[in-house]
DNA sequence: TGAACGTGCATGATGTGTCAACTATTCCGT
DNA sequence: ACGGAATAGTTGACACATCATGCACGTTCA
């Protein structure tokens, strides 16, 4: 095994700082939407997903896609937000084995409460910071690696329909 | 309350194509860690706090700090790594309310194997498909973001010491 | 000396994510 | 129509992070 390509100067501070800023922003935002409204990044995430829907109710399988998380995941999280009272699992008529998710009220109410300090912290913490030479260098950069990443288990196991 | 500004198309870009690769490059970076070595992040992460210290004598709140993990999360991961034979914590004799780590020759062994593997990961699947020029624009950003939040919060309550 | 307070760390309860079965249903080839 | 494979979703065991709390020790000052 020959020496490993260890990380120069420039390639360090670009690693280091995306960690850090990964680490430190994840934690803010998410600090604050708890405090500011009650909600994880999960139940943000699941409750824009329903929202965003026109019929508000979606398969199970459907909101995993969306959110890419696995179906176990969603299916414990989607048990815990029903028993808060967020939303609710009925039957879906047209496929016995599926189910449907749709919002409550309350869910609905929870959303639109929050979504809009959330996307004020999004600004102050992160996009107003940035010109926007940067913003699309962060979307490069962003495509350029999710591609990869995609394109690299394509080939994997399955084409994952998404 | 004003109607929220919400993220134009760039910003809506950045912000999104951010969340998604944080997202995956985390995933798939843990995944092939762990299956490499059978580490965590969080292991990696202590173990290279741990060997980059040159007495390998650790005081856990340093520890923390160096991490910037909170105290009890450290110490429940500790206690699994010690159990796991990867470190060994130890009185310390000048505060007899303090502990030192210290690496067992098995975690030393543990990160010198992981290393270069993980290098060789981070590499393929992020810094190598980036230009210099957008390895700058990153750390800048980086920067930029990581800056303004400890800035933020140095207001708050404390000065962090760390 | 000793009471009050701060520090370093451990512990237990709780919420969340992952993996590996598992159930129920549907699809499809014969 | 039947039997096996695929699909939708759930469940349980477990690993992990976080929070609140507890405990042992040290420091300060009356």
């Amino acid at each position: 095994m020959t020496e490993p390509r260890w990380l120069d100067e420039r390639e360090a501070r670009a690693w280091r700082g995306y960690q850090h800023m990964r680490w430190q922003l994840a934690g803010a935002l998410s600090r604050r939407l708890a405090a500011d409204s009650g909600l994880s990044d999960s139940d943000y995430g699941v409750l824009v997903c329903l929202s965003e829907d026109p019929g508000e109710n979606v398969r199970v399988g459907e909101l995993a896609c969306s959110l890419q998380w696995e179906k176990s995941r969603l299916s414990h999280h989607l048990a815990r937000m029903e028993k808060r009272g967020l939303l609710l699992r009925q039957g879906c008529p047209s496929d016995a084995r599926g189910a449907f998710v749709a919002l409550t009220p309350e869910g609905r109410a929870a959303i639109e409460a929050a979504a809009p300090a959330h996307v004020e912290a999004v600004r102050s913490h992160f996009i107003d910071l940035l010109s926007p030479e940067q913003l699309d260098c962060l979307g490069d950069i962003a495509e350029l690696v999710v591609g990869h990443l995609s394109r690299e288990s394509s080939g994997d196991v399955a084409e994952s329909g998404c």
